[in-house]
RNA sequence: CGCGGGGUGGAGCAGUCCGGUAGCUCGUUGGGCUCAUAACCCAAAGGUCGCAGGUUCAAAUCCUGCCCCCGCAA
C-alpha cells in the first residue's frame, strides 16, 4: 500500500528528494517549508526552492512561523501521514511533531554520519579536505542529527571539486537513496544502526569571516577554502586594491626548479603569471588560481581576466582587511 | 522603495565626465616562419555599443523610462 508522506525541506538541496518522492508510488500530501524571506538584491520576498517546486505541482504548502503552533500541529495531525521526510528544513523539529507520523520521521543528511552532523556538512567536508562523503538516511530524534541510520551511500570528492559542484550530486544520490528507504518502509521495519558517538564531528554553519584568505597557510588548506566556501561566502583577497573572489584553484604539484620559492618571497606573492593561471606562494606551497571573480562581475577563467587586466609576477594578493 | 558595480565583434576590457573615423588584449579563419609548438610574423572576417523614446547637423557618449547580470548587506 502506498504511503502518505509529508515533506519538510527548504533549499535547493531538498528539491531532488521532493521530486523523486513525487515520481514514486507514494503520495506526498503536504510540503512544509520555511516562510518566504526577504533575500537577494532589493530585499524582495522570495519563496524557497522547495515551495516553488511544490506549488508547481499543486501540493498543499505549509509555512508555519513556529512548528509548535497548536494550529499547525493539529492540522498536521489531521493529515494522518505514514512517514515524514526531512531534507534540510532549516529548523529543529519539536518532539511533539516527531511523534505524529505513524512510522516516524526520517532525515536525508548530506554526510556519512556520525561525521559532520549539523548545518553545513558538504561545505565542511570539502573544507576539511575529505576525499569522500555521502548521504545518510536516519531517523529524526530530538538531538541534532543523532538518530540511528537506515541507509548510506558514498560519493568521491574530486581533488578540485567545489561544494557547488558536489552539492547537486549529493542531493541526487540522497534522493535516490531516500526513495529506496521509503519503499522498504512500505513493506516493513528497516534495520537501524546506531551512530558511533566516539566519532562524531560537527559541521558548523558558515560565517562570512571564513571568506578571508590567510596566505600564511599551506597551499592545500587555501585550496580547500576556495573549493569549500561555494557558492557562498567564497574565498576572497585583495588584488590591486580591489576585492576579488577566488573561485577555482589547483594545487601546484610538479616541482619545477623554475618555481622554487625562496624563503624571502612573502606569502601571497604572485610568483608567476601564465596564460591560464596566477601562481601564488603560500606557506608553504604554491597554488594555481584558475578562476576569479572581480567586484561587480561574474566569475571568469583567469585567462579571460588577464585579457582585460594587467597582472605581473611580483604583485601581491593581499589578505582582506579584517572587518 | 537597503547600498554599490556593470551590459561595447566569440571572451575579457578601454572609450562615456569634455557628443564628431569603433579601439586594446585574447580567440577564430587564412597565410608565413620553425624539427616543432599553447611561441613568433603577416593578413582577414566578425559589432543593432542591453532595449525604447528624446535632445542635436551629429549620440557608445547628454536626458527620460525599462530589461538583464554581479558584489555587499540581510
Amino acid at each position: 500500500m502506498a504511503l502518505r508522506l509529508a515533506f519538510f525541506g527548504t533549499p535547493d538541496f531538498a528539491v531532488p528528494s521532493l521530486l523523486r518522492l513525487q515520481e514514486s508510488s507514494h503520495a506526498v500530501v503536504a510540503v512544509i517549508t520555511q516562510p518566504d524571506r526577504p533575500r537577494g538584491r532589493g530585499h524582495k520576498l522570495t519563496p524557497s526552492p522547495v515551495k516553488a517546486r511544490a506549488q508547481a505541482t499543486g501540493v498543499p504548502v505549509f509555512q508555519p512561523d513556529r512548528l509548535k503552533d497548536e494550529a499547525f500541529l493539529s492540522a498536521f495531525a489531521d493529515l494522518r501521514v505514514d512517514v515524514a521526510i526531512v531534507a534540510a528544513y532549516g529548523k529543529i523539529l519539536p518532539k511533539a511533531l516527531l511523534d505524529l507520523p505513524r512510522l516516524g520521521m526520517i532525515n536525508v543528511h548530506a554526510s556519512l554520519l556520525p561525521r559532520w552532523r549539523g548545518a553545513a556538512p558538504i561545505h565542511r567536508a570539502v573544507l576539511a579536505g575529505d576525499t569522500k562523503t555521502g548521504v545518510t538516511i536516519m531517523r529524526v530524534v530530538p538531538a541534532l542529527d543523532a538518530g540511528p541510520m537506515l541507509a548510506t551511500v558514498e560519493l568521491d570528492i574530486g581533488p578540485n571539486e567545489t561544494t557547488a559542484d558536489l552539492e547537486p550530486r549529493v542531493a541526487d544520490a540522497g534522493a535516490r537513496l531516500l526513495v529506496d528507504v521509503v519503499n522498504r518502509l512500505e513493506t516493513g521495519p528497516v534495520e537501524e544502526t546506531p551512530q558511533d558517538e566516539s566519532r562524531v564531528t560537527y559541521a558548523a554553519r558558515l560565517e562570512r569571516a571564513e571568506s578571508r584568505i590567510d596566505w600564511n597557510q599551506p597551499a592545500a588548506a587555501i585550496h580547500n577554502q576556495i573549493r569549500g566556501l561555494q557558492p557562498w561566502p567564497l574565498a576572497a583577497a585583495m588584488l590591486q586594491g580591489r576585492r576579488v573572489l577566488l573561485t577555482r584553484s589547483e594545487l601546484f604539484e610538479v616541482q619545477s626548479s623554475k618555481f622554487e620559492v625562496s624563503p624571502s618571497v612573502p606569502p601571497g606573492t604572485i610568483v608567476e603569471v601564465d596564460a591560464n593561471a596566477l601562481v601564488v606562494s603560500c606557506a608553504p606551497g604554491l597554488l594555481r588560481i584558475v578562476s576569479i571573480q572581480p567586484e561587480g562581475r561574474a566569475a571568469m577563467p583567469v585567462r579571460d581576466f588577464l585579457n582585460g587586466r594587467h597582472v605581473t609576477a611580483g604583485e601581491m594578493l593581499e589578505p582582506l582587511p579584517v572587518a
